[in-house]
DNA sequence: CTGTTAGCGCTTTCAC
DNA sequence: GTGAAAGCGCTAACAG
């Protein structure tokens, strides 16, 4: 099968031993310049790099990050993705990435795989299921195992380990001033992920703005049911008089704009519209939409930095620290 | 650090050799019911698991797939990689995943550094820069050295693997077929992915259909320029009276709906779209776009069943296949 | 039935 | 300067 060169075959060839030829490849001092040479040489020639399994099995780290994400087809997790690879391999590490769909079951037997593969630490983003119930046993046995963790955006205070979160509560509070600053009155909030930690932190920071002019009113939506958003949207235009919307989440604040086209409402005359999260849809929206950037890519390279940092430098009694990612109000064609 | 059981540990603890315990834990009929009970016992109680650092390194197999992906931020290669991971996990593989970002060095780079992790083959699409550039040395090399390789979507014929690929060609005759037979005449064809095979094979699909009717006719319009996407098409959809486009990528198609919002054009009523790929921007548009759907979940899982069937039976000169996944047309409201 | 031994590829300590 | 030997955790051929 594949034929890669070892320690003992290049020994073999240069008549020396393999710990020699171990140590010229580090360039000990130990060893003659003249045999350094000579190893280096034929080790170039044959392209020799060292089995990473046994190094990893000497050396019991395997330069291996565990990615455990709750979604994948969700654009922020994908940015989030493409940031946390991206910062690993620049340090020469890889990434083994599981997808938990957020089920707390499968996000549990993912972590315990991972471990057992032996990833040198881990990225996480709590999934859904296991914020609502909760549940961290998986979490607190990793650390009372020793193992790194870096949590990101959907966090909890339960779990003692550095985390990389946005701070959602202030930029929905910025984005809601926005809104006012540029005459709107009757603002709606609308969300389909309200169980979220991150929608809760929005939706507060949208009342912290609100309720600072006694003539602003803010009216929230609640959507449950994945399957019934439309018409939920769309009875709620239609039913009350409002001036803005922002959207807890970019599906929110898509189907606004699209609801909107059906009702005949102009955007951004009629009502403002902001969405929360720089995705696909914002871009793609017409009119484009005003957004709050999470900056998803610099947040997992963010969490890949701390985590590769903590890595290579071990320890022993590290403490934990929750570092907050600024987000940017992107000003787009649908607010005014 | 981490402390896991080892065999040295159970077999001390019960008074055994290393290797009768090894034997029990395999339930190896030379072995005593007796012992046999005991060992899994204490195993169980202590949660053994083998290491598969060492495993690896004695088997040479290390249940891992690398994964080279051109993007994660398109759609259609998230929920292959979706596929990919539900399938691998389902297996007792882990996936190693790198994204290319469509270039060629770094494909390269990503596929040395996986195929030194010891992954035990790969399943990979081609990036845009190594498909324009013809160029796949680092996969005949891959194939020297014996490694499966799976490719998917984007594919060539220079490589000798298998391949899972999208009846694209056909499918867009179908679409095509499907707008001449709601009474389009004056259709537009519009990409912005030309340099890709894909879109070569969507295009021949589409002459196809067009060919078959005399007083059907065919425009193309291929933007090369990403950052002026919107003009172009708002330029061509002036200066040209069509009643239908047919929208090589999602991108293409969105733009060509929002484009028309612009302009004033009603859809499906003034022109007809249709796009391929079934992603994100589908559902979110306004109206909800008619697309050919590749079931790139389906296709990476496939991909993913493929390689592991290989890698789990193998066998000395593997004949090599290329599998063609069926694609559909999901009607949606931006055609009649 | 159970144990000894060698070896996967590498690192590292300790002799020579 | 160089090499022998032990050990990371496991498997498997071979002895007893």
């Amino acid at each position: 099968m594949r034929k890669k060169v070892t320690l003992k075959q290049l020994a073999r060839e240069l008549n020396l031993s393999i710990s020699t030829v171990s140590k010229s490849l580090k360039n000990d001092p130990e060893i003659s310049e003249k045999t350094i040479i000579r190893v280096h040489e034929l080790a170039d020639f044959y392209n020799y790099k060292p089995n990473p399994l046994a190094v990893s099995l000497k050396s019991n780290k395997t330069k291996t990050i565990g990615v455990v994400l709750p979604e994948i087809l969700n654009h922020f997790f994908a940015k989030a993705l493409y940031g946390i690879e991206l910062e690993a391999s620049k340090n020469g590490y890889k990434i083994l990435t599981c997808i938990t769909n957020e089920s707390y079951q499968k996000e549990v037997e993912y972590i315990e795989m991972l471990n057992y593969s032996s990833v040198d630490g881990f990225i996480l983003s709590l999934s859904q299921e296991t914020q609502v119930l909760n549940e961290f046993k998986h979490l607190k046995e990793l650390k009372k195992d020793n193992v790194p963790i870096v949590m990101f955006d959907r966090v909890t205070d339960e779990v003692d380990c550095d985390k990389i979160i946005v701070d959602d509560q202030y930029a929905s509070k910025t984005a809601v001033e926005h809104l006012i600053r540029e005459g709107c009155r009757k603002i709606a909030v609308i969300t389909t992920i309200s169980e979220l930690s991150v929608a809760k932190l929005r939706l507060q920071g949208s009342k912290d703005a609100a309720n600072i002019f006694d003539e602003v009113s803010l009216i929230e939506l609640h959507v449950k049911d994945v399957t019934t958003v439309e018409e939920e949207v769309e009875d709620f235009l239609k039913n009350n008089t409002i001036d803005a919307v922002l959207g807890l989440d970019e599906t929110a604040a898509s189907i606004t704009i699209n609801m909107s086209h059906k009702l005949g409402y102009k955007i951004p005359e009629d009502i403002s519209v902001i969405g929360f999260t720089d995705g696909l849809l914002s871009k793609h929206s017409y009119p484009k939409l005003t957004t709050v950037s999470q900056h998803a890519e610099d947040l997992g390279a963010r969490a890949a930095q701390v985590l590769i940092h903590q890595l290579d430098n071990y320890t022993e009694n590290y403490k934990t620290k929750t570092e907050v990612i600024k987000t940017s109000l992107i000003l787009r064609d649908s607010s005014c």
